[in-house]
RNA sequence: GGGCAAGUGGCGGAACUGGUAUACGCGUUGGUCUCAAAAACCAAUGGGAGCAAUCCUGUGAGGGUUCGAUUCCCUCCUUGCCCACCA
C-alpha cells in the first residue's frame, strides 16, 4: 500500500509542525489583547468534556472551522479571543474515572493535559493563558457565587419533583434521559433503566424568564431554525383561565378551580372536567365522592406509574367521581358537569385540570368514548352548514353556544374572555411548556452546592453574596476529597457518606448540615464563556470593564444538540446576570452555528463497536495536521453531517507537496498577468467565502489557484507571498514555513508569523474578468454560447448572436418575439 | 402526531439577489513512464442516441409562475434530527 512517509517529499510535515508548534505556544503569539485598539472578535467553540483517552476527530470536526475562522479575522486585523478550557465536572469524566479505576481528580488532570497536547498538535490558535477546567475550584468558586445570586434572587429554591431516578446513577434531568428503541426510557450514560421519583430537588426557575428569553431571541443573529427551537421548547400559549365552581352531592364540600384552555370558544361544549391525581384538589375531591375508596385507589395506582408504562399503556383511562360535579361558569348551561381524576391530565401543564371538550378535541373524545359521556359540538367548519361527526379541531363558527352563535372562533374567543372577565370568573392567560430546571444531582463529581440545613431542615447560603470578605473566606467550597463516589445503593448522594464534612457549623456556631447533592454538568458551561475573558481573576468572576470590552460572544460555534439545552439555559443565566448588573449586555451570544456530524467512512456512526473510529493522532502522524485540517475543512459544510474519507486527506496532503514544491519556482518581478488577475479573483472569493464561513469551498479556491500555478515556468515573489497568507488559517504549519522561507528570515521573531500578517487585499478591477462565455437560450433552451467582453453593449451583443451558425439555424423563418440579454449573464431569444 | 433540516453524477459536494447545472476533490476508464507495481503525469467521465457535427433527457415525484427554475409557489414522497397525551 502507499503510504505518503516513504515518500521522498520534501515536504516534511513532521519537522515543520513540530518546530512551530513549539514557538507559537512558547511566544503565545495568539494572545487576545484586553482593550486594544483594534476591533474585538470572540469566537467561541463549545468547551469539550474530557471523557475518553484524547481528542477524538469529532472534535477536530468541530473545532477546525471556527479556529481556522478566528485565525482568518485576526489577520483581517481584528484582536481575536478564541479561548479554550474544559468541562470536566459531571459524568462524562466520572464515568470515565469510574471505568479507568480512578479518582475523577487525577483523571480530569490526565485527560486535559492530553486533549491540550492533541489541540496544540492541531494547531489550534488558543490562548493558553485563558485556559480553566470546570472543576478548578478558583472557577467552581465562581460557580457557587452565582448560583447563591439565583438563591438569593428567589430563582434557586428546593421543590419536592418527579425526577428521573436510576439505580446506577442516581438522579436524572430529562435530558439526560433517552427512549431506546424498544420505547424504554434509559440514561444517556451507559444506558441504565430510569423511572421516575419524587425527590428535594434544587431546580431554577426558568419559566420565569421565558418572556426575556423569547424577546432575546429578536436581538440575536441566530440563524431562524435556532430561534425556532427555542422558542417551540419554551412553548408559549396563549389562551384563558376558566373558573369552574365545583359541588359534592354528598358533603358540603363545595370549591372554585380554574382550568386552562387555548380554545375558550369551545366552552359551550365542555361535557366533562379531568384532573390530574397529583392536583392539589384531587385529595379532597376524592373524600368528597362516593366512590372515594375506588377514586383513591386509582389516582394511587396513576400516581406511581413510571413515564416508561405510560409511555407503553397510552391508553386514556380515569375515574369518575361519583357525586361531584362541576358547574358551568355561564349560568344559562345548567348541565351538572361529571368530573373525573385521569391519567392523561398532566400537573406540570395548565392548571393541571381540563375541560374536556369531546366533539373538538381528540383526546377528549377518545377519553368521552370510553366513558359514554356526552359529545356537545359547539363549532362548525366555516364552509359547511352544520358540525361535522369527526372531531372538529379546526377553528370555525361557532354553534349552540348562546349569545355566541354565529361568531367565528376567534372573534368568540375575545367575547367569551370578556364575559368572563366580567364576571369574574376566569381571563386571559398565558402558559409555557418550559419547566423548572432541575440544577441538583446525586453524584460526587460536581460542584457542592453552597447551602446548609439548620436543624429544622430549613436550607439557607452558607455567604452572603454581597459581603466580598466573606465570600472569599467561605468559597470555594471545596469537594472534600473522596474514594468512594458512586452513589449509594438507597440513592443517598455520595457526598453524605463525608460525616465530617456534611456535620458542620454556621456563623454563629449552631449545628448545621450541608447540602449533599452536586450541580449538574451544565453548570460550570452555563457562564464559562465570562470567566474566559478574566481567567485569572481572584477577587470577582470577571471584571466589568473586560466584560464590557469583550462581551458579546461574536460567533458561538456548537453542537446541534445544545439548541434547546445549553444554548438555552446559558442564555437564562446571562439573563439573569444582566438583570442584577453584574454583566453588560443582555444577549450572551450574537450568532451562533451547529456543526454537523462527521460519520465513519461506512456512513455508521463511528463508535469502537464496529471499530470503524477513526484517530486524529493517526491522520497527522501520517498526513500532518495541515493535511488534517483542510480534509475536514474540505469535506463538507460546517453544518453538515458526511462521511469521513480517507481518499480527501491524500488529496490535501497532495495539494500541500505540490504548493511545498512550487516554492523554487519563485523569483522577484515575473510578469504574469493572468496569474495576477487570478490571484485578484482568488482573494475576492476566499474572502467572502471565510466571511460566510464556507471553508470547504476556500479549500477549492486555493485548489484552483494553485492547478494554475503548476503551468507557470515561475512564480512572482509577491502573488506567492499572498498565495501563503491565503493558505495560512487553513494550514498554518506550512505557511509559517513557506513565509519564513520566502522571507529569508534566520531566526524566528513572534511578530514576523505569517499569522500576524495583514490579510491580503484584493483590486476589484484585477479580480474582474474581462471577457465571459455566457449562454444563448432559443426558447429556454440553451442552445449556443458567446464570449462577450464585460459589460458589452446589447446592440452589440445581439448583432453578433444572431449572425452564430447555431442561433440562425433555429431562428430562421421563425419571427423573434423577444430578444433577452441580462449583461454579463445570457441571452434569450423567443421565437413564436 | 408536531417542529426543524435536507433530497443534485458511482461518492463528498459547487452553483452569487432565478441566468450555460454538476466547480473542486474522490472514484472509474484509457494512455505515458516501468520488467512489473505503486506514485506521478496526460486524457475522458450525468444518462441515452449517433462515425460525427449534433440531438434527446436530466437537480426526490407531480403541477404552477417565468423568455428562463436546483433556486420562487402549491401538493406529495423519502431521509435525518429534536419534541411528543402541552389542554
Amino acid at each position: 500500500m502507499y503510504k505518503p512517509e516513504t515518500e521522498s517529499a520534501e515536504y516534511d510535515f513532521r519537522k515543520i509542525e513540530q518546530k512551530w508548534k513549539s514557538k507559537w505556544f512558547k511566544d503565545n503569539i495568539y494572545r487576545a489583547e484586553d482593550f486594544s485598539d483594534r476591533p474585538k472578535k470572540y469566537i467561541l467553540a463549545e468547551l469539550p468534556y474530557p471523557s475518553g483517552e484524547s481528542l477524538h476527530i469529532g472534535h477536530a470536526m468541530r473545532y477546525t472551522v471556527p479556529e481556522a475562522y478566528s485565525r482568518y479575522l485576526r489577520m483581517k486585523g481584528y484582536n481575536v479571543l478564541f479561548p479554550m478550557g474544559w468541562d470536566s465536572f459531571g459524568l462524562p469524566t466520572e464515568g470515565y474515572a469510574l471505568k479507568a479505576g480512578k479518582t475523577p481528580q487525577e483523571v480530569t488532570k490526565e485527560l486535559t493535559e492530553n486533549y491540550k497536547e492533541g489541540m496544540k498538535d492541531m494547531g489550534y490558535a488558543v490562548d493558553w493563558e485563558r485556559e480553566f477546567a470546570t472543576s478548578d475550584p478558583d472557577y467552581y468558586k465562581w460557580t457557587q457565587w452565582l448560583f447563591l445570586k439565583f438563591y438569593e434572587n428567589g430563582l434557586a429554591e428546593l421543590k419536592e419533583m418527579p425526577v428521573w431516578w436510576c439505580k446506577e446513577l442516581g438522579n436524572l434531568a430529562d435530558e439526560e434521559v433517552l427512549t431506546d428503541s424498544e420505547g424504554n426510557k434509559i440514561s444517556e450514560r451507559g444506558g441504565y433503566k430510569v423511572e421516575r421519583k419524587l425527590f428535594k430537588q434544587w431546580v431554577l426557575k426558568i419559566p420565569e424568564y421565558a418572556e426575556k428569553l423569547l424577546k432575546g431571541l429578536e436581538k440575536t443573529d441566530f440563524p431562524d431554525h435556532i430561534k425556532t427551537a427555542q422558542i417551540n421548547w419554551i412553548g408559549k400559549t396563549e389562551g384563558c383561565n376558566v373558573t369552574f365552581k365545583i359541588k359534592s352531592q354528598n358533603t358540603d364540600f363545595s370549591a372554585e378551580e380554574e382550568v386552562y384552555t387555548t380554545r375558550p370558544d369551545t366552552l359551550y361544549g365542555v361535557t366533562f372536567i379531568a384532573l390530574a391525581p397529583e392536583h392539589p384538589l384531587s385529595e379532597d375531591l376524592i373524600e368528597s365522592a362516593s366512590n372515594s375508596i375506588e377514586a383513591r385507589k386509582y389516582a394511587k395506582r396513576v400516581k406511581n406509574l413510571s413515564d416508561l408504562e405510560k409511555q407503553t399503556l397510552k391508553e386514556k383511562t380515569g375515574v369518575r367521581l361519583e357525586g361531584v360535579f362541576a358547574v358551568h361558569p355561564f349560568d344559562e348551561v345548567q348541565t351538572e358537569i361529571p368530573i373525573f381524576i385521569g391519567n392523561y391530565v398532566l400537573m406540570e401543564t395548565g392548571t393541571g385540570m381540563i375541560m374536556g371538550v369531546p366533539a373538538h378535541d381528540e383526546r377528549d373524545m377518545e377519553f368521552a368514548r370510553k366513558y359514554q359521556l356526552n359529545v356537545v359540538p359547539v363549532i362548525r367548519p366555516p364552509e359547511q352548514e352544520s358540525e361535522t361527526d369527526e372531531v372538529y379541531t379546526e377553528s370555525g363558527i361557532l354553534i349552540n353556544s348562546g349569545e355566541f352563535s354565529g361568531l367565528q372562533s376567534e372573534q368568540a374567543k375575545e367575547e367569551i374572555i370578556q364575559r368572563l372577565e366580567e364576571e369574574d370568573k376566569g381571563g386571559k392567560a398565558v402558559n409555557y411548556r418550559i419547566r423548572d430546571w432541575v440544577f441538583s444531582r446525586q453524584h460526587y463529581w460536581g460542584e457542592p452546592i453552597p447551602i446548609v440545613y439548620d436543624r429544622s431542615g430549613n436550607p439557607k447560603a452558607i455567604v452572603d453574596t454581597n459581603d466580598m470578605s466573606k465570600v472569599h473566606s467561605v468559597l470555594p467550597l471545596e469537594l472534600p476529597y473522596s474514594k468512594e463516589y458512586e452513589p449509594t445503593k438507597e440513592g443517598k448522594p455520595p457526598l453524605a457518606r463525608i460525616e465530617d464534612w456534611v456535620n458542620t457549623e454556621d456563623e454563629e456556631g449552631n449545628p448545621v448540615k450541608r447540602e449533599t447533592q452536586t450541580m449538574p454538568t451544565w453548570a460550570g458551561s452555563s457562564w464559562y464563556y465570562l470567566r474566559y475573558i478574566d481567567p485569572k481573576n481572584d477577587g470577582y468572576f470577571a471584571d466589568l470593564e473586560k466584560l464590557n470590552y469583550w462581551l458579546p460572544v461574536d460567533n458561538y460555534f456548537g453542537g446541534a444538540e445544545h439548541t434547546t439545552v445549553h444554548l438555552l439555559y446559558s442564555r437564562f443565566w446571562h439573563k439573569f446576570f444582566y438583570d442584577i448588573g453584574i454583566v453588560p449586555y443582555e444577549e450572551p451570544y450574537e450568532r451562533r452555528m451547529n456543526g454537523g456530524l462527521l460519520l465513519a467512512q461506512d456512513g455508521r456512526k463511528m463508535s469502537k463497536r464496529y471499530g470503524n473510529v477513526v484517530e486524529p493522532q493517526h491522520l497527522i502522524e501520517n498526513y500532518g495536521a495541515d493535511a488534517t485540517r483542510m480534509a475536514l475543512c474540505f469535506l463538507g459544510p460546517y453544518t453538515d453531517t458526511y462521511p469521513w474519507n480517507e481518499n480527501t486527506i491524500k488529496a490535501t496532503w497532495r495539494l500541500l507537496n505540490n504548493i511545498y514544491d512550487l516554492k523554487n519556482k519563485v523569483k522577484k518581478n515575473v510578469n504574469q498577468p493572468s496569474i495576477e488577475k487570478l490571484l485578484h479573483r482568488t482573494i475576492k472569493n476566499v474572502t467572502g467565502m471565510f466571511d460566510d464561513l464556507k471553508l470547504n469551498t476556500v479549500v477549492s479556491q486555493i485548489m484552483i489557484f494553485v492547478n494554475e500555478l503548476k503551468e507557470e515556468s515561475a512564480i512572482d515573489h509577491d502573488i506567492w507571498c499572498n498565495l501563503i497568507k491565503l493558505l495560512a488559517p487553513v494550514a498554518p504549519f506550512i505557511a509559517e514555513e513557506l513565509w519564513k522561507d520566502v522571507n529569508g528570515w534566520e531566526s524566528w521573531d513572534p511578530k514576523n508569523s505569517v499569522h500576524l500578517q495583514p490579510w491580503p487585499e484584493y483590486d476589484k478591477d484585477l479580480a474582474r474578468k474581462d471577457s465571459i462565455k455566457i449562454g444563448v437560450q432559443i426558447n429556454g433552451k440553451i442552445r449556443d454560447e458567446i464570449e462577450i467582453s464585460r459589460d458589452e453593449g446589447e446592440q452589440s451583443v445581439r448583432d453578433r448572436v444572431l449572425r452564430q451558425d447555431n442561433v440562425v439555424k433555429y431562428i430562421e423563418g421563425k419571427e423573434l418575439k423577444k430578444f433577452i440579454y441580462v449583461p454579463n449573464k445570457i441571452v434569450s431569444l423567443v421565437t413564436e
